[in-house]
DNA sequence: CACCCCGTAA
DNA sequence: TTTGGTACGGGGTG
């Protein structure tokens, strides 16, 4: 990849995306009336197979232009950065560097790396340490080195010296000079200064007193001391002390640990993780023997000053600030203050690769430091998160966002560890557990342990007993929610030496991500999902993104209005887009699939799900309702499609789907697109031969959905995805029954939408001009959103065109009792004896 | 239990 | 160029 590849730079990634969303695209699911005349009984002549073929053919071939690069197109992911002034062409090559992969650009700390180079490996390994992720395609992988990455890698052990000599051997050309700096300057004042817990109060330690004056002196930090005796209080280290200081004898044992020369590069890529996780333990011996050295031999003073838990977010955001990060580590193996847990991996749980390596820079040097750990949907968070509580053996407490989520966790530990089933409580609103024993595990959600009035008196309780202790590990799952004004507040309620943050996608659209950084810790480790599901860790998928051209009578109430909400209604309910939709669903139903279809929009979920006749889920779905469809969806051999609002994000343990259909979407959130894909990266079907998992998203064109659709791929599209723009669905005009295939039904169902988006509005309206102070009800909002509802009802006239097919699905799946549920037992039988079956064929 | 209300998140 | 429908968990009530 020579640096004259600037000449290309148009190609590049999100440029290719407004080329192809440019005037003159190869539209041929057709414009004028002709081509949606009914088409019933033209069967479909061809077989399913031959179907099949055409479509997938169709993927690959001409119909689609792809947005991101492809193989063979090397470089186009990095090639923003050799725009203009960013040529590094003048900078002149080391002789061997085509064995080296790197390529540092002098001003702002971007490095590019290779991925076809012999070192990769090697150099991904220290890369992830030092540097944060930006992008993983498949040739090319870019990083940045930025402040807080460089305290990453300084707290899992390395020192300047260690970064500025690997970078130096791992680039084509010599380390400039203002990156060294960079790197001196950011690394040099790291780790000297530490938070630490002691008997459930929180200290601002360090061995140089005069830092601590320093930051005495600060007009923010100084007044949050507790008063008392000393402005600082000195001490001799101790293992007593709680936490031992991190010496730089032992960063010189991981330093060791971490050193691979360039030169001794080994062509077998697997040994690696052996070797690393070898070294891990050499690291911790040498740990162990330094730690005995030191309390012989020296005298180190330790000094302190205390703050409360209520001021420690402040003094913490301040250090940060001051380009003194506070480090969190807790020295767990020497703390005979808190009890300790009995708890073990069973023998039968077998850790990944990469779990491990998230779980090394976690205990690198022998104690807990506190951190992020980012692993796609299926990669084994939990299990990551028990592994760490198996090693730490104190009080644990878990935090989640959904009771749902509480339950799996407690069960996941009963699955993989050996703990006993009276030590993990759970405190939600409807269990309010404590554990009897000394140490125990709690997990509970975010909202419990936040709540600040209206506390129930038992749930008091629990919250009392949770304050009054000392934490050893604290988990925060889906840790991306914990810079919310009211979630933030777990970090100082509870006292705990340590926390782990798991989540898939560190990402908002708020710019609070970066506060992570000083409310739970450094990101330590981040997984490349490209590499995951080369590996089948996770299922492959193909991601397209299907461009439906509105239908005239859509597009011209489209732009009559300026109203958002009005318009984005427009494009979700484009009957082109139903249409698609229509048609992926029946392709991949009748290719065996399981299918989900998303919409946000909930007016939209019912219209479509009740035309197609398919079964739904959204907020109001009664618990049982929602079991009894989940259940079908998951044994029924007739139930192969459910649609789902947001609920599906987040909250819903989903079975094992294998295609996703995004219909409508929340603007451009980026989490919820990757959470979205996630649903469908367990597939155990991902294994098979030549398996796929299907990602679509349906975008009305020349819409505002077109600009949301990329902003929301740019996460995915920087984990090395390729999303394929497919403008015709092959096949569709032959599609028998396709709906709305005549101007009267389109005009029928606009009329509807017209009529759904303006009584929302005037009901609103009517009773606050009818009852002034709204005496009765509180909440209008309420109100007016069931009697929109009865309205719509109530338009009846238009609506008869649709009755045949408005049946719900969801009511012939929900009956109750006996029958219904002796049928869904039978359904699990046969899902075992298929199991059975297949079992035995091994 | 079934229901409502409330605050909060994204 | 960037908003607010929707859904949740928690607390009550009869």
């Amino acid at each position: 990849m020579p640096p004259k590849r600037k000449a290309t730079t148009a190609a590049g990634g999100r440029a290719a995306k407004r080329v192809a969303s440019g005037v003159n695209t190869p539209v041929s699911m057709g414009s004028s009336e002709d081509d949606y005349t009914d088409t019933v009984g033209a069967e479909a002549s061809e077989t399913e197979a031959e179907d099949l073929k055409k479509l997938i053919s169709k993927f690959s071939a001409s119909s689609y232009r792809q947005k991101n690069h492809s193989a063979g197109n090397v470089g186009d992911a990095a090639s923003r950065l050799f725009k203009r002034d960013r040529d590094l062409s003048s900078l002149t090559l080391k002789p061997d560097h085509v064995n080296r992969p790197l390529w540092l650009d002098p001003d702002r700390g971007r490095i590019v790396m290779e991925t076809f180079s012999p070192s990769f490996k090697q150099a991904q390994n220290f890369l992830i340490n030092v540097a944060e992720p930006q992008s993983r395609t498949t040739n090319v992988h870019e990083y940045t080195i930025t402040g807080h990455s460089l305290f990453a890698a300084v707290s899992v052990g390395l020192t300047t010296n260690d970064i500025i000599r690997q970078l130096e051997a791992f680039s084509k050309t010599k380390l400039p000079e203002g990156l060294k700096e960079f790197i001196v300057t950011n690394t040099q004042s790291f780790g000297k200064v530490r938070l630490v817990l002691k008997h459930n109060s929180f200290y601002i330690e360090s061995q140089d007193a005069a830092v601590l004056q320093t930051l005495l002196r600060d007009e923010v930090i100084g007044p949050c001391r507790i008063e008392g005796a000393e402005e600082i209080s000195t001490e001799k280290a101790s293992k007593m002390a709680g936490l031992v200081i991190p010496g730089t004898k032992m960063a010189a044992g991981a330093r060791q640990a971490n050193e691979k020369p360039v030169e001794r590069l080994r062509d077998k890529d697997d040994d690696d993780d052996d070797d690393e996780f070898n070294d891990a333990e050499a690291e911790k011996d040498m740990t162990e023997f330094l730690r005995d050295e030191d309390d012989d031999d020296e005298t180190d003073q330790v000094h302190s000053f205390q703050v409360p838990g209520s001021h420690i977010q402040k003094v913490q955001e301040r250090c940060n600030q001051l380009g003194l990060p506070l480090t969190e580590e807790y020295d767990f193996r020497n703390d005979d203050v808190n009890a300790n847990l009995v708890i073990d991996l069973k023998p039968t749980a077998q850790i990944r690769y990469y779990q491990e390596h998230a779980l090394n820079k976690m205990f690198g040097n022998g104690r807990a430091r506190s951190g992020i750990i980012v692993l796609p949907c299926g990669a084994g968070k939990t299990l990551v998160g028990i592994t760490a509580a198996c090693t730490v053996k104190k009080s644990v407490i878990v935090l989640c966002t959904s009771g749902m989520s509480v339950v799996q966790w407690r069960a996941e530990f009963l699955k993989w560890s050996n703990i006993n089933p009276d030590d993990i409580a759970t405190f939600t609103s409807d269990h309010k557990d404590k554990f009897n024993d000394k140490a125990g595990i709690i997990i509970c959600t975010y909202s419990m342990v936040t709540q600040a009035s209206r506390r129930a008196h038992d749930s008091q309780v629990v919250m009392d007993f949770i304050m009054s202790k000392e934490w050893g590990l604290m988990i925060l799952d889906e840790v991306h929610v914990v810079p919310a004004e009211m979630f933030r507040k777990v970090t100082e309620k509870v006292a705990t030496h340590s926390k782990l943050g798991l989540t898939a996608t560190l990402l908002r659209e708020d710019d609070k991500i970066k506060d992570l950084n000083f409310l739970i810790g450094p990101k330590l480790y981040e997984a490349n999902w490209l590499q995951l599901s080369e590996e089948g860790h996770i299922a492959r998928v193909q991601c397209a993104e299907v461009w439906c051209p509105m239908t005239t009578e859509f597009y011209t109430e489209y732009l009559r209005t300026k109203n958002t909400n009005k318009r984005s209604l427009l494009s979700t309910m484009n009957p082109r887009k139903y249409q698609a939709c229509q048609f992926l669903i029946d392709f991949h139903e009748r290719r065996g699939d399981k299918v989900i279809v998303f919409s946000d929009n909930v007016y939209a979920l019912k219209k479509y799900a009740l035309k197609l006749g398919k079964a739904f889920i959204y907020g109001d779905t009664p618990p049982h309702e929602r079991i009894r469809i989940l259940e079908n969806f998951q044994l029924n051999p007739d139930v192969n499609t459910i649609f789902l609002s947001k609920i599906g994000d987040t909250s819903l343990d989903l079975p094992e789907a294998t295609c996703l259909i995004q219909v409508s979407s929340h603007y451009g959130s980026r989490r919820q697109e990757a959470q979205r894909l996630g649903r469908i990266l367990r597939a155990k079907r991902r294994n098979d031969e030549g398996f796929n998992a299907f990602f679509y998203s349906l975008v009305s064109k020349d819409t505002n959905e077109m600009f949301y659709s990329s902003k929301r791929q740019a996460f995915l599209v920087d984990q090395g995805y390729a999303f394929k723009v497919i403008t015709h669905l092959n096949g569709i005009d032959q599609m028998p029954k396709l709906a709305f295939s005549t101007g009267l039904e389109r005009r029928e169902l606009l009329t509807d939408v017209m009529l759904q988006n303006e009584t929302a509005g005037d009901v609103e309206k009517i009773e606050g001009d009818l009852f002034g102070e709204r005496q009765g009800r509180p909440s209008g909002k309420k109100g007016a959103r069931r009697t929109a509802g009865t309205l719509s009802e109530l338009s009846g006239g238009q609506d008869m065109a649709y009755v045949e097919y408005n049946k719900s699905r969801n009511k012939e799946l929900k009956g109750k009792g006996g029958p219904q549920n002796a049928f869904i037992r039978k359904l699990k039988r046969d899902a075992e004896k298929r199991k059975a079956a297949a079992r035995s064929l091994q």
